[in-house]
DNA sequence: ACGCCAGATTGATGCGCTTCAATCAGGTCG
DNA sequence: CGACCTGATTGAAGCGCATCAATCTGGCGT
């Protein structure tokens, strides 16, 4: 009464065998697993209990390949270390799953070849759609997924535009939220010390943050540092090059582009040289990615709404797939939010607050 | 000159539309693709242009239909916030793409049924193999798996002996490299806090943390304690239970079986209640989880050797692929590290050394 | 008793590719 | 000059399934 270990040579049991063994016709076990409701009820039983007894399982390629369809979406990650990325994909995984499509996902390990690769075995397995989140400029990539019909969404990486959907965070507004709340809390000497500036949101934060500065006007100074990269090392860099200034030429206020830099500036500035972080320094990050590294003094960083990003690609992704020819392309921007903890408090502000600018929903993109 | 942009209604330009335009068979076509050597060069020229030409995307379902193989091997995560297996991932990836292999990603969300719908979605493509790291037991779905003929690989989990080929931590060790270590820093009143006790490492490692405490004799004492589950705010209402305690009641030194709920912990004794860490109670977490969240006392922790265990994975996979019938199932053990910060730092010990028990390389299975 | 209809079942066709025996062209050697 | 070999190319046979027109079955109305 157990299923026959057939050898698996080329294959399990398949459904003519399955056919074979109720005694009804291949039509009908294709008809018993996709349209339930042409069979009938006994005729149902006898195939499903053949189905149990050889053990078969269906051969989605088999499948796909004479239905011409495929429920898996695929998703590829610029680098699945990095906590931003994975809530991309617990976003687009929970949107996806509500609607019955099921999520791929390929990890370019912050590498391009691989990242193409991910993306060619994608659409050669003629997905439904494919979602990407790059750390570099992929247009040749989305073109040419484009080019073989293929529907793709991109994640927190502007696209060219006209050329596909996109869900980014507003980056320049993450830019202007960390130096703002430098200011706000009475910060003058501001830096904003990146790397990395053929990642696009880190160009955009900039911009954000010198918008932040302009806006405050002449008390306000930004310098800004190249940190040559952005691990934890080059953040060591960055500090031991500030601990060795004199203390009139220290900024009381940095922006890090990234998590990781900043706790590695902390580590090095206030662990390390005993520059007091706060007070002497405060410390603002750009991503609040849990993936950071552990830090003394916890980072007071701009929050990046990644789930919702990740949701919000699946919906513009479906969008594109049910409307077919009708679809325009869409980028949607969601705002980022600033999470105050110790490396640079809520205080009371130097400047009274009706002396300051108002604040701006957002500023000008 | 440009692509004609057939229409994608069921698929692109085909092989036999790339043979018609440079005029070669079908078979050919297949040859420049798959047997290049078969080929004459300017024959293969014209077909790879005429390729170039249409945009063809070759079909991997057709192909794999035909072939009846299947470059990818997918790899089923239980949790993909979790940086523990975000390191499996990782390591599984290198050593894939050195042989050629595809990786491919699911994450189960911590869903039973999920992690079933991913497996059977894996093993409905045909893959070449499976990787699985669960959080609860997964007989029923490996069996299914094995059943099938399906080659599947466990991490992190210890399989029903003989069903199939894992790779593990030795997670006693794991349990027994932080008691020891609270020991051998002085510490005598030892607590065990943990939860989940399905997930086999939480037993496992509790087996560690006894053996190490049974080791050092009458001078050092172990309480369990159970947290109820593993998330911060777990860790918090344990740290407000230890905190309400006396002080002649308190443990001196933690074991906590999990970095999340370790942190938790450290949170509400240090920060909120005052009492301090390691000063008064030492803490050690279990698996050096970057994904623990922030905490304002570093964590002391046990590593685990994650990249090692991704790799070890597929070099396991791959001989069982390989050998056929001649393969006999392996369990390969790693051994965890202990990562010292300052939640429980490195101190003279209470007791000199000769009068403590000899560390053992690992203690016994 | 006959025609008709709806629901259940069948069987043939093709999805796009790999594979392999068969064929072909062009030399080479006896 | 013909037999023979090598390398290039072809053509046909599936791979396992979805699909759908065609067929069958039994029940119903008249």
């Amino acid at each position: 009464m157990v299923a026959r270990p057939r050898a698996q040579g080329h294959g399990g049991p398949s459904m003519q065998d399955v056919a074979d063994a109720a005694g009804v016709s291949l039509g009908t076990v294709s008809n018993v697993l996709n349209h339930p409701a042409k069979v009938g009820a006994e005729t149902a039983r006898r195939v499903r209990d053949a189905i149990e007894q050889l053990g078969f399982v269906r051969n989605d390629a088999a499948r796909s390949l004479a239905s011409g369809s495929n429920s898996s979406v695929g998703m590829v990650l610029a680098d699945i270390e990095n906590s931003l990325f994975i809530d991309f994909a617990h976003g687009a995984q929970e949107a996806a799953r509500s609607t019955g499509l099921n999520l791929l996902l390929a990890n370019a390990a912050c590498d391009m070849t691989l990242q193409d690769n991910y993306l060619d075995l994608f659409d050669e397995s003629r997905v439904t759609g494919m979602l990407l989140a790059p750390m570099e400029d992929s247009t040749a990539g989305i073109a040419r997924m484009r080019a073989h019909g293929r529907q793709i969404v991109l994640l927190n990486y502007a696209p060219k535009p006209g050329t596909c959907c996109a869900v980014l965070v507003n980056n320049e507004h993450v830019g202007y939220l960390a130096a703002r709340h430098l200011i706000d809390t009475g910060r003058t000497r501001l830096a904003y010390i990146a790397a990395h500036e053929d990642y696009q949101p880190v160009r955009d934060r900039r911009r954000g943050v010198r918008a932040a500065v302009d806006e405050a006007g002449a008390g306000v100074d930004l310098e800004e540092i190249d940190s040559g990269g952005l691990t934890t090392e080059h953040g060591h860099a960055v500090g031991r090059a500030l601990a060795a200034r004199d203390v009139d030429q220290l900024p009381d206020g940095l922006v890090v582009v990234t998590d990781e830099l900043a706790n590695g500036i902390i580590h090095e500035l206030h662990t390390v040289a005993g520059v007091q972080v706060p007070k002497q320094v405060a410390v603002v990050g750009c991503e609040n990615n849990r993936a950071a590294g552990p830090a003394a003094v916890l980072l007071t960083a701009v929050d990046m709404p990644g789930r919702a990003m990740g949701q919000e690609a699946i919906r513009l992704l479906l969008d594109e797939v049910v409307s077919g020819k009708a679809h325009r392309h869409a980028t949607v921007v969601l705002e980022p939010e600033l999470v105050v903890r110790a490396s640079a408090p809520r205080r009371a502000a130097a400047v009274p607050p009706a002396q300051r600018p108002a604040l701006r929903a957002r500023p000008a993109r």
